[in-house]
DNA sequence: CAATAAAATGAATTATAGTTCATATTAACG
DNA sequence: CGTTAATATGAACTATAATTCATTTTATTG
């Protein structure tokens, strides 16, 4: 007997996964999914591209990882805005929510279109239709306390969730798509506080 | 001197192309982009894979001209119903081409899916891009219509109508994605109704 | 029919990535 | 230090499609 995995090699091991996920995200936030391979994120992270088939099962399984790992802490931020410590009105909460979706969106830039809208191998739109679900269920859920307080009419919560984080993909990754120069700026705030008052007016349903 | 093009073999040559163009746009329908490949064209065209590059420069080429002719008429559709020969209001003319929208969505199936987001080509996402982009012009200018008659409150019609293209997409979209069972019916009256609701109240901001 | 130009063919080539695996390297333990 | 097991390596292999081009077929005219 003479060799067996310790502690050391452990940690190691777990060190070099992350490596390999987060040198994955850097490439996603470059340059997008499309610039995703197996070859450049071996060269990246100073491994061989064996190496990633040693913590990676096959690319669909990469990708599925990266886009959880990406995604995972981009959700989370909209449902701490959703359902803060605090009371607040349903209003507000559905205010600051749609805040924080649009500010992390703009601040992610490339990343955010890429896990919102980029053209992905189809192996990987399965994990964005659960990303996009994750935010729909947020608001959702939201909606329908809103209807509970009165503070929204009477609606199909669940359409309207859908329906809200479609407006929010396609007016704040219209101006982040392709590779937008950075230098074309846009109002955020202007654009916030349009979206804002959009998908209130909507969920509130004054009008008839 | 022995041969020179004719009027019938031009006409020959424009009918082979509205064939290739007519069978790759049927195996969109049928498979989405991802099934229209050179040798799946020509095969169902009955033609050699050379020949299509006889009518086509590329592949991207190709991909362009489905997507503009199959979405074309789309967009059509949809402007007749926002700028119809009658004289309407705002209101009814913005619910009737979300309802066009919605309606043509849901009878495309699979075509609208892969038009408005289905994975493609980088190379064909510009088109999408300028697809998007004629729908949130042709609702623009009917907001900025309804604003202009006081039917709905001042906002800016651009992020306006991105929006509603955003929301329509979304919750057309998701009941449509992948390979959507034909059988999973959903109730395609109810989701119409909601939207509109939701874009109506929307772009008439009573609420506050 | 002969001559010729256009059009079609489809096997071969090219390009791009994902995946494998025989070999080399490294780490742990006696 | 020597043995052994785990890890890493990267060139070779595979798969998938796009693209090309020498050859064949077809259409037109004298």
């Amino acid at each position: 007997m003479a060799y067996r995995p310790t502690e050391k090699t452990e940690a190691r091991k777990r060190a070099q996964r992350k490596l390999l996920l987060d040198t994955a995200i850097k490439l996603v936030a470059r340059g997008g999914f499309q610039s995703l391979t197996i070859a450049a994120l071996a060269e990246h992270a100073n491994v061989a591209t064996g190496t990633v088939y040693k913590y990676f099962e096959n690319k669909a399984d990469l990708c599925t990882e990266v886009f959880r790992l990406g995604s995972g802490r981009e959700v989370d931020h909209v449902q701490w805005a959703a359902f803060p410590e605090q009371t607040l009105s349903c209003t507000e909460r559905l205010s600051k929510a749609i805040t924080r979706f649009a500010e992390r969106a703009i601040a992610g830039h490339r990343l955010a279109y890429a896990l919102i809208a980029e053209p992905v191998d189809p192996l990987v739109e399965a994990e964005r239709l659960t990303y996009r679900h994750a935010y729909t269920a947020i608001f959702k859920t939201l909606i329908d306390e809103g209807i509970e307080a009165k503070e929204f009419a009477a609606q199909d919560s669940n359409i309207s969730g859908a329906a809200i984080v479609g407006a929010l993909a396609e007016t704040l990754v219209g101006p982040l798509a392709h590779g937008a120069p950075a230098t074309a700026q846009f109002d955020k705030t202007h654009l916030i506080e349009s979206m804002v008052d959009f998908c209130l007016s909507a969920v509130k349903r004054a009008a008839r």
